[in-house]
DNA sequence: ACGGGTCTAGGACGATTGTCCTAAACTGCA
DNA sequence: TGCAGTTTAGGACAATCGTCCTAGACCCGT
């Protein structure tokens, strides 16, 4: 087992023990037991626990930039790419309704803990208000493709949220179709324009 | 000093704490510094921490009864009661920038810890939805006022979160008032099926 | 003034936390 | 085979956590 392989395999174990126990509430014993390996190793790898953080947040930044590009593949129009946006609510609708969003659950609590990486964190919304942000503008929604984006990733928050709460997988699909029609409405009001 | 206030001095303290720090984050030293008693002390009062969290609980599940019963004594109609509730946003808005939703932040964080009053929290949450369904039901959409409600709730929690994660008031707003114009929508398709 | 119940201060406790240190095991090249 | 560098295990560490205990201060009716 390489130094690569061992390190990914903490930063891979703290990523899904942060999502579902939190960072604060996960300990280094956690990690290690997932890992296997011994509790005082961990300083070879990180010389501290902010830092697997800081590298439980670039890997997600890393796999939500290949997503957000796989989207940009597969999806022929904006509009087809802003629906995978959406649907990523129905694909992970277990996980969420246990755990939440893993973007704005990290992002709360690390607010609240005032932490340095809080700034990172809010990244990972940085990067898909950005990039729906472009979808937006693609769909001729130019002057507030800014507004729609933040619209639907505050929408997307809401619904994590209270399918959490109430652990309501229906709700959840009941949701994601509003929010089609809706999407569906913004790309024939760009299209009126348009044309 | 008599028993019952500091108590309640002791409650009102974790109740902020617990908002601004996350439940977990705040430990005894901070609440004993903020009463300003000594920290042995609290097992007089409460036999543990989590004693302390149920009790927040009852007050916030207290004063948001206290809130809502307002709204219905203010408000005249159905819609502008409803709107009592959008517009919290806008008065808690610079503590909802820092901390976010005192109710969805702390029913996440308590997910995470599967914590045993995980469900008492959550009537918070069914203490807004089932006043609001009550008052779509009124608006006369009885037939689809819980999903109205759940709608309405989610949105709001969105906007909570991202306008803490992007430190953006102004993001409120705009979600504000795009919920203002749904709500008369809402409203006014009301009064077509009626009339 | 006194005695009994209410309330408080302060420290001891065991457990757990993140961090650090050191010796041993492993790896690959000569 | 032997040596140097990489990786690991395991325990020591100070600090902090929630909890508990006990002695004393306070208050009030008699």
């Amino acid at each position: 087992m390489s130094d690569k392989t061992t390190r990914n395999h903490i930063v891979e174990a703290a990523d899904q023990l942060f999502y579902r126990q939190g960072y604060e509430h996960t300990s280094f014993a956690d990690i290690a037991d997932a890992v296997q390996i011994s509790r005082g190793n961990f300083y070879y790898h990180f010389k501290s626990k902010d830092e697997i953080l800081d590298a439980v947040i670039e890997l997600r930044l890393a796999n939500t930039r290949k997503m957000l590009e796989q989207w940009e593949v597969e999806g022929e129009q904006p509009e087809d790419r802003i629906r995978s946006f959406i649907h990523i609510l129905i694909i992970n609708r277990a996980k969420i309704k246990r755990y939440g969003c893993p973007v704005g659950t990290l992002c709360m609590e690390l607010a609240k803990l005032n932490h340095a990486s809080q700034a990172g964190a809010n990244k990972l919304f940085t990067l898909f208000r950005t990039w729906l942000r472009r979808q937006f503008t693609q769909l001729g929604r130019k002057a507030d493709a800014d507004e729609l984006a933040m619209h639907l990733l505050a929408r997307s928050q809401g619904v994590a949220t209270l399918a959490s709460a109430f652990h309501d997988e229906k709700f959840i699909r009941q949701e994601v179709e509003q929010m089609c029609d809706w999407l569906r409405a913004c790309s024939q009001g760009a299209e009126r324009k348009v044309s």
